[in-house]
RNA sequence: UGAGUAAAUUGAAUGAACGCAAACAGGGGCUAAAGCCUGUUUGAGGAAAGUCCGGGCUCCACAGGGCAGGGUGCUGGCUAAUGACCAGUGAGGGUGACCUCAAGGAUAGUGCCACAGAAAUGCAGACCGCCUAAGCUGUUCUUUUGGACAGCCGGUAAGGAUGGAACGGCGGGGUAAGAGCCCACCAGCAGCCAGGCGACUGGCUGGCUAGGUAAACCCCACUUGGAGCAAGACCGAAUAGAGAAAUGUUAGAGGUGGCCCGCCUCAUUUCCGGGUUAGGUCGCAGGACGUGCCUGGCAACAGGCAUGCUAGAUAGAUGUUCAUUUUCAACAGAACCCGGCUUAUAGGUUUGCUCGACUG
RNA sequence: GCGGGUGUAGCUCAGUGGUAGAGCGUUGGCUUCCCAAGCCAGUUAUGUGGGUUCGAUUCCCAUCACCCGCU
């Protein structure tokens, strides 16, 4: 689990991120990013009712929020982030997720540092 | 031992590492608090679910009156309260243990009872059948009284046929044929007596008979105000508006119920102080609480004593990896709280009782 | 968390206690040299489980699924 400051918290962050970040689709997820003005990353879930019951929902986010916490080195800095899951991630494997969060992660590092 | 029936209980465990949330203590820091670091403790359920009922709590009058509307509907008890629960009554099902039932009123009134059937509620109704006793007509026999046959006028609810249901059932007497017309028994109704707090049960007497449907309208009895923790209270930048007192109360509007009444507010003046929204703090977990024992009660439950404190978030906390055991483990995740109900659920354990078979 | 609604044929909808209907679709036939259109005939259903009633799509209870609103 990521501390509070690492989170994203507020309805108004939320809102922001999906009306003016970049999206990224993958099979397991959609990734919204978002500079943010502060020094560190923060990392928002969203687990539509769709995936199943308050269980299987539950389930998804620890997953993901674990894998963020073991691949935390691979987040840029000065981003916010929003994960929403999508229906294959229930099928998935940790490993396979892992991999798929890290490339994810480090995309809008490599966009600005081309853009510098 | 097989089949069944009624309940109770459990809902993988242990250790290590890295993490999350809350509380407490210390450190550091600061106007102060929080964030930060270290340590300790604690951290989802029997259904947390559905939201089908009931209550606490909060605001609207400390919830008021009337009408309308809703709910409940055998009796007694229990409870904070209920449509729940317990004990009983009645009806129905099962060989039985046991199970099911919204189970007041059809003599307050209204409606409906398709098709079939003669007739479906009006003390109604004659299709087939049964009968010609009384009355009338004809034929015929006879000395006559009168008899026989046919018909009319009729009588008849015993039998057949229709239907879920045909105006008590069945037997005997009776009769032209029949009929509670009369009688016995049974069902049902009314009254009285006895038992029971009561639902009701038993007995006696009476007059002979009253269709079903109220989960159709309705009547009767009891009961019910509305909204909901996103309730509500406080802090509070910007913006500009609220509160108190006095006066006024014609009209209209608002205060979250359908309508009426009632209650409160508005309008003006004076005083000076803070509505709504983003956000934050509280509400928020010590409670109709859990466990054990004792007492009362058939029981639900109540009382007493001892002991325990056992989640409290706000994008919303339980995960990942490894090891061991015995099978790799169902349904499923707290969001103000509690009592019920209903639904989902891999398996494991225990108890009472019934029926059958075998053995002694 | 709270409130409201709907389940009827493959699809869209009717149906206020007495044999469940319409349109589109679909199948077969007729018509045409062939197709379309047209005509005729058929096919398929009351979400599930109980109860009340002689009889339930309809009345009552429970349950399941879906949809909408407040926030």
């Amino acid at each position: 689990m990521l501390k509070k400051v690492y989170r994203l918290r507020k309805r108004r962050d939320f809102r922001r991120t999906y009306q003016k970040g970049k999206i990224l689709k993958t099979r397991y997820f959609v990734l919204y990013w978002r500079p943010n003005g502060l020094k560190n990353y923060r990392i928002g879930f969203s687990v539509s009712k769709k995936l199943g019951s308050a269980v299987i929902r539950n389930r998804v986010k620890r997953q993901l929020r674990e894998v963020c916490r073991r691949k935390a080195a691979a987040f840029v800095p000065g981003f916010d982030y929003i994960f929403i899951a999508r229906f294959g991630i229930k099928e998935t494997s940790p490993a396979l997720l892992e991999l798929e969060v890290a490339k994810a992660a480090a995309k809008p590092g490599l966009k600005t540092e081309v853009e510098k």
